[in-house]
DNA sequence: GATATTGCAACAATCGATTGCATAGATGTT
DNA sequence: AACATCTATGCAATCGATTGTTGCAATATC
């Protein structure tokens, strides 16, 4: 009964006040044009009746909207979910790097079959920046996009004549590396697990097989297109190594998720790892460190590009012209090599 | 130049197209009350423009945001990240689920110091709704806020008396069914590892208690407090597996990422599963058919769960007082015990 | 040819907050 | 006492869209 009515705007509570709209908003602001003993009492008044601004409100008139859309482009790979360990991974660490900007994190899983999927985010007015996971297959569409809308940063390949910022790691010297580590471990003859359609994935590739060129054995390697969900991974790894005679000795998986099925179907036709054959993951994903054997891998530093991620993005909201960063990758050797 | 200025708002393009603004919103709507070919024409125009309408106006008017907040308490675990595989797979169905229905996601982290982190939400007036993944230790302010606030569902426990409205599965009856199945693997003797102050995995324990008394084998369970992560998980138990003279042969874990810390102590300290020591988690994720060897578990049907909540949450919005739902959880039986 | 009906579009109020400018009253100065 | 100077507040426009009401033509009806 001393509520009456739910106090639901700013006009209500300067009614209950006895001041103006202006003033409570002011007031609520910490304004320093309203005298201390006014702005303590409509803080009070407001604490009281548990009163809020309305946010939406309060953005429209101020003109930015406290968001930033994280998008996970999943173009390539339908079956791709978007539980996938590594968005998640991602996902956690930007949500972490925006809270304490105070931002919110609008997410959005698109599958990309409509062109304007990123218009429409873009110009939703909703968000006052995007940050993509990923570029799948839909570099074309990002670039263009990117040409006008500048508070815009994806995560993933950095390839020549690119438009819009990003940041990943070099996935040319994480091939290397793992390769490299691969051949000082004594294997012979070898595999890349995954599938080289996005852009990343040709880039390790490419970097395994300018190690193998180095080291002489250019002709040792069989490439198996595994796509990236562990299931599909799974089955065409375990069908393929009932066909092969001959069996790799060196590994290498273009995610740990591949890497980790990859384990578990050697497991499960008794080839020793590393005993028998070694093998390399991608991404040192938190997991790779629980699996058993426990996952050599090429380290990318996720919580690092976050960082950078939101602190590019903050830059360009800002005016700045950013320019891509690539991270440098990193051999992590564990138990599986 | 045929742009001159970009169009930015209805009153542009209704200049542009020499209407009213009114009307420009009504063609946009495909509103019957303007003239077919009217409509056509402002709607091509748009689209030549790329204009889209400011969705925070339109939400401000119309009075509905648009979106769903998201939030994952963690209250009592600050080592638990966000990235959590469970959080994750929750989030990406929840994901999958709110965009079918056209709604937003709003992502946030949030660790209950202040005890209002629950009401800056709700009281927002960003979001139509809000579901929290997991109640942490926050059962008060959670049931505080659902007395006055209706569209709030939760995943979690259904604890008698409890106000808001949650679904989970049966804990007590997954504890038994885990239990169970280890005793008729012929254990002896058993541990239960996770730490029972989140009410979950309290009600596991019972059930894994309860159906040792059934058997007569009340005086079998050992508990290790691990922590649901896996790092501390992992160290727990090794340092656990070092000092113990009698390994238990049967081991209950209350998540599948326990279990899977514990699969690699095990693997590490030469005992065999299922050989030696039997092992069951709890939720079925994703990569619990990843390990090696391959986890049996207690499935949570997180897919439904995620449907279950978007669907409440959807009803509750619409005036619905719906009731909490409990899902039956489920032995799945892989290589581990 | 005068009136009733209908179809389209314009007008203006509204959602809830922010903010530049105007002003009333208090204080200070000579 | 008259005037200048501040301070603290009120006023009203604004952000960008939606929508009930109103007005005007064109057509239909007698």
């Amino acid at each position: 009964m001393s509520e009456q009515q739910r106090v639901k705007n700013i006009t209500d509570l300067a009614r209950l006040a006895g001041v103006s709209p202006g003033t409570v908003s002011r007031a609520l602001a910490d304004s320093q044009l309203i005298a201390e003993k006014t702005r303590k009492r409509i803080q009070a008044l407001a604490r009281e009746h548990d009163f809020r601004p309305n946010v939406m409100a309060r953005n429209l008139r101020i003109k930015r909207a406290g968001a930033i859309g994280v998008l996970i482009p999943l173009g390539h790979e339908t079956g791709q979910h978007i539980s996938d360990p590594f968005f998640m991974t991602m996902l956690g660490h930007l949500a972490d790097a925006l809270t304490e900007r105070g931002y919110d994190l609008l997410l959005s899983r698109v599958i990309p079959t409509d062109p304007d999927w990123l218009n429409r985010v873009v110009d939703s007015g909703r968000v006052d920046g995007v940050i993509l996971i990923g570029q799948s297959d839909q570099l074309q569409i990002i670039d263009q996009v990117a040409q006008r809308y500048t508070p815009l940063v994806a995560w993933g390949a950095n390839l020549p004549g690119q438009v819009h910022c990003s940041v990943g790691s070099d996935n040319r010297k994480g091939g290397i590396l793992a390769t490299r580590h691969l051949i000082e471990r004594g294997c012979t003859n070898f595999a890349f697990l995954g599938d080289p359609v996005a852009p990343e994935i040709a880039e390790r590739l490419e970097g395994c097989r300018a190690a193998l060129m180095d080291a002489g054995m250019a002709d040792r390697l069989s490439i198996l297109q595994a796509h990236l969900t562990a299931e599909t991974a799974h089955s065409a790894i375990s069908s393929w190594l009932d066909e092969t005679k001959s069996v790799p000795n060196g590994i290498v998986a273009a995610s740990d998720v591949i890497a980790m099925s990859a384990l578990r179907a050697l497991a499960e036709h008794n080839v020793a790892v590393p005993g028998t054959v070694h093998v390399v993951g991608y991404d040192d994903l938190p997991f790779a460190n629980q699996t058993v054997p426990t996952l050599t891998t090429i380290r990318q530093d996720l919580a690092a590009g976050a960082s950078y991620l939101v602190d590019l993005l903050f830059r360009r909201i800002a005016g700045e012209r950013t320019s891509s960063v690539v991270m440098s990758p990193e051999l992590v050797v564990r138990m599986s090599s």
